[in-house]
RNA sequence: GGACGGUUGGCUCAGAGGUAGAGCGUCUCGUUGACAUCGAGAAGGUCGCAGGUCCGAUUCCUGCACCGUCCACCA
């Protein structure tokens, strides 16, 4: 007999458990017969492995639905899940952990740091994985991967090769985004735009071998001093006649030239531009197209290069200060606009302001990996839903790309495949912790006079080569001069080149030879489906398609599907600052698994913004006693009385026997048909709200409130009707089962194995393998 | 500067070319065979503004306003 009331706490473990002992997560391939039948397989955004589980991972409700219809369908099918080391992030919580301890990364040597913080994730890398147990996940736990596993990084480092080999992957020296903070580059992606007041200065540069002067707005008047050209617009009527003329910088005195390119906008400040291009993006570009020289004011420190005369050393604000005091002290600070608001790159992470720098990276040629990834969208090979929006979001962002860093000056993670031999390259920069525990750096050429190769290579923790350093992509001795003494590249990869390869290290491609990829491989991509949200559409999405299609020519998905965000019920978006997270296993433990799951999907538009309260999980909680209780009172009603179903019989009653009662059976029957299309049409368009909304509909308030109160009725004086009314009414609670399995798979998991001896045809699987309604 | 999304009852949100829906909240009534985590009933919306298409629009189109988001090298 069902208890009064629904208690989830009491049976979902042990249903999770019945579920993983049962294997049914794994998909069931006969064997020898890969082929013949179509897999389902969604790969899981990997989340953080060091991370707890927030709502955001428990919007994989959605794949969860996904993956449970289609394996009620009878297909195999796949959810294969993952944990990413997610390299910045990891490091970065680690070294606020070492800043306890008043710590910091150049106390240690990298190898040293690397295996602690290997081990700092180690403690908690099974937190995630315990919880989206609890929240009913089906994840086929026997697959699990870490991004940091040998096999993985190993096929991550051979695409490295072979994007080399094709000239995809090269080393450049190039203005790239730096976060003084974090001590390393970024992506593009990477920098957040932020709008800011700052002063803009209008600095006066005096003209050569001409009286007056002519003016320059810029809210960076610090690096001035190496600033050796300025540019006008060759269409600005105003100030095209100064091409090619000479002004004196501010600064130093030296002379600098004025030249002409389109990339001015005549109508902002003045019209002209001072060109710094080691530290601005166009001005790098407009350098390189004019030829001009690149010269570097700032280092990597965010202080003012050692050649910056009286400016050298100092921090960017401070030398900013300085400046303009020295300009204003010669009456060369026009005017200055104190409200002027513009965008400034800050990083993504501590909000610092990225300060562009040239210095050497390595950088994927992204145009050609795009091109192939536009058009498996354009031609529909892959499938954006929902479509109108984020399409045209994947093209802009395409269209528009610019070559990938994917330099990292930080440990976590795989180092970049790249190896110096130190013979050829002396003027190598390197910086390691002696024996004595002390910070050392220089050239090697300088450095192997007082330290032996191996001291070096122990205490090793950064390297800068020259742009023109020669390296090879092994870790065998030189080549060329057959030198022992290599070191390699100390830059790691990007956690995004890593997990952009996702479905093809975990699933089991390979590279050498794509014929001999694994039977895994060959059955389960492209997979069917990916989901994820819309943050990192370009982060992951579109680096999973290039590298894809880059490898094997053909997709890793069929479908993006976008799903939405969860915010709290006044719209804002979930954060620790604002308090007012809701922690998705706080309230899994006071309303159970199901009621979360349902308050994520239940009337949820495609791609929309959740707005999540408690109150909206309790709704939901009491849902699931809801649909308890209308099997507890249906198994009431039922035990022990004759119990006929009117299905099948169906053909053997003629009309004139129809009493009112059956007549109601009957359509009872053809009413639950037509749900079950109804509620299959809207999974499959992907309609995950919809679906449950009209399950919802119909289960309280069609079934509960209307067919129950009438069979009540009727069930008061038992006579001929009777085993057909309660025969009809196990039928439909065998079928909403079902229908509402993939959504809340705990009760209906519960109520079906108490429940289902009492069905037509008692079944004997479990329901989470049972064969969706046709 | 481009592009996109939103604007529907007190709150949070679904929805569709043809009498407006849900959850929560509010009000009234109701517990002697499921459920008070409940039932019966009620109040409450000129579906942002202005035009247009149509027999008919809140739903399609155009413009505007406000809110939000993404992209972008205006120093």
């Amino acid at each position: 007999m069902l208890d009064k009331a629904y208690k989830p706490n009491e049976v979902e473990e042990k249903i999770y458990k019945m579920w993983e002992d049962g294997r049914y997560f794994t998909p069931r391939l006969r064997s020898g017969q890969a082929p013949g039948r179509k897999p389902f397989t969604i790969l899981l955004p990997l989340p953080n492995a060091n991370d707890p589980m927030h709502m955001g991972h428990a919007m994989f409700t959605v794949e969860d639905i996904m993956v449970r219809y289609h394996r009620m369908l009878g297909e195999p099918t796949l959810w294969l899940p993952g944990g990413d080391h997610a390299g910045i992030e990891t490091q970065f919580v680690f070294e606020k952990h070492l800043a306890k301890k008043g710590q910091s990364r150049f106390d240690f040597d990298r190898n040293t740091l690397y295996q602690m913080i290997w081990d700092f994730c180690d403690q908690n890398k099974n937190l995630n994985r315990d919880q989206m147990k609890r929240l009913g996940f089906s994840l086929d736990w026997s697959r699990y991967h870490y991004s940091l596993e040998p096999e993985i990084v190993e096929k991550v480092l051979k695409t490295f090769k072979k994007l080399h080999e094709d000239g995809l992957i090269y080393r450049g020296k190039k203005i790239v985004n730096f976060c003084p903070h974090c001590g390393t580059t970024f992506s593009d992606l990477e920098v957040d735009k932020v709008e800011r007041i700052d002063p803009l200065y209008f600095v006066r540069y005096k003209k050569t071998g001409a009286a007056g002067y002519i003016t320059v707005a810029t809210t960076r008047p610090e690096p001035i001093f190496i600033d050796t050209h300025l540019a006008v617009n060759p269409k600005d009527k105003k100030n095209n006649k100064l091409i090619g003329s000479r002004v004196v910088n501010p600064l130093t005195g030296r002379e600098m030239e004025i030249i002409g390119d389109d990339f001015v906008d005549p109508k902002f400040g003045t019209g002209i531009v001072k060109l710094t291009p080691a530290h601005d993006f166009a001005d790098f570009e407009v350098a390189q197209k004019h030829h001009l020289p690149i010269i570097d004011a700032i280092t990597k420190d965010g202080r003012i290069v050692p050649s910056g005369g009286k400016y050298a050393g100092m921090k960017i604000k401070a030398a900013r200060e300085q400046v303009v005091q020295d300009l204003t002290a010669n009456n060369l600070i026009e005017k200055v606009d104190h409200n002027y608001q513009h965008a400034v790159g800050v990083c993504y992470r501590c909000k610092t302001i990225i300060e562009p720098l040239t210095i050497e990276q390595w950088f994927i040629k992204t145009k050609p990996l795009a091109a192939y990834a536009i058009k498996a969208v354009k031609t529909g090979k892959t499938k954006i839903v929902p479509k109108k929006r984020f399409e045209k979001m994947y093209f802009q962002w395409l269209e528009n790309i610019r070559d990938w860093n994917i330099s990292r000056q930080i440990v976590w993670g795989p180092r970049v495949p790249a190896w110096y031999c130190l013979t050829c390259n002396p003027h190598l920069e390197m910086f390691f912790i002696n024996k004595n525990k002390e910070r050392v750096n220089g050239p090697y050429k300088d450095l192997s006079r007082k330290f032996s190769y191996e001291e070096i290579i122990a205490g090793l923790q950064t390297i800068s080569a020259p742009i023109d350093a020669t390296y090879s992509l092994t870790g065998n001795p030189c080549q060329k001069c057959g030198g022992h003494h290599i070191v390699q590249e100390t830059d790691t990869l990007d956690t995004w080149f890593l997990s952009g390869q996702w479905p093809l290290s975990t699933l089991g491609f390979n590279s050498d030879n794509p014929q001999k990829s694994s039977a895994n491989f060959k059955y389960f991509y492209p997979t069917s489906v990916l989901d994820t949200m819309w943050d990192i559409l370009f982060f992951w999405v579109a680096r999973m398609m290039m590298f894809g299609l880059y490898l094997t020519s053909e997709v890793p998905f069929k479908v993006v599907h976008i799903h939405a965000r969860v915010v709290d019920k006044f719209g804002q978006k979930m954060s620790k600052s604002k308090g007012n997270v809701i922690d998705p296993i706080t309230v899994t433990e006071k309303y159970g698994a199901d009621a979360l799951r349902m308050a994520l999907v239940l009337g949820v538009a495609p791609a929309s913004d959740i707005a999540l309260s408690e109150e909206k999980i309790v709704g939901m909680r009491n849902f699931c006693n809801k649909l308890w209780n209308i099997a507890r009172f249906i198994e009431m009603f039922s035990v022990n009385k004759p119990i006929k179903f009117i299905g099948a019989e169906m053909p053997s009653i003629s009309t004139k026997d129809y009493t009112q009662e059956k007549a109601w059976c009957f359509e009872r029957i053809t009413e639950t048909t037509a749900l079950f299309k109804e509620i299959t049409k809207l999974i499959e368009s992907f309609n995950f709200g919809q679906a449950s909304e009209r399950l919802y509909q119909y289960t309280w308030h069609t079934f509960a409130d209307m067919h129950l109160e009438t069979a009540k009725n009727w069930l008061k004086n038992e006579n001929e009707n009777s085993p057909y009314i309660r025969g009809t009414l196990l039928d439909i609670l065998e079928r909403i089962l079902k229908l509402w399995h993939p959504f809340i798979p705990f009760v209906t998991e519960e109520i079906w194995d108490q429940m289902k001896l009492r069905f037509a045809n008692p079944p004997k699987k479990p329901l989470i393998i049972e064969q969706w309604p046709k």
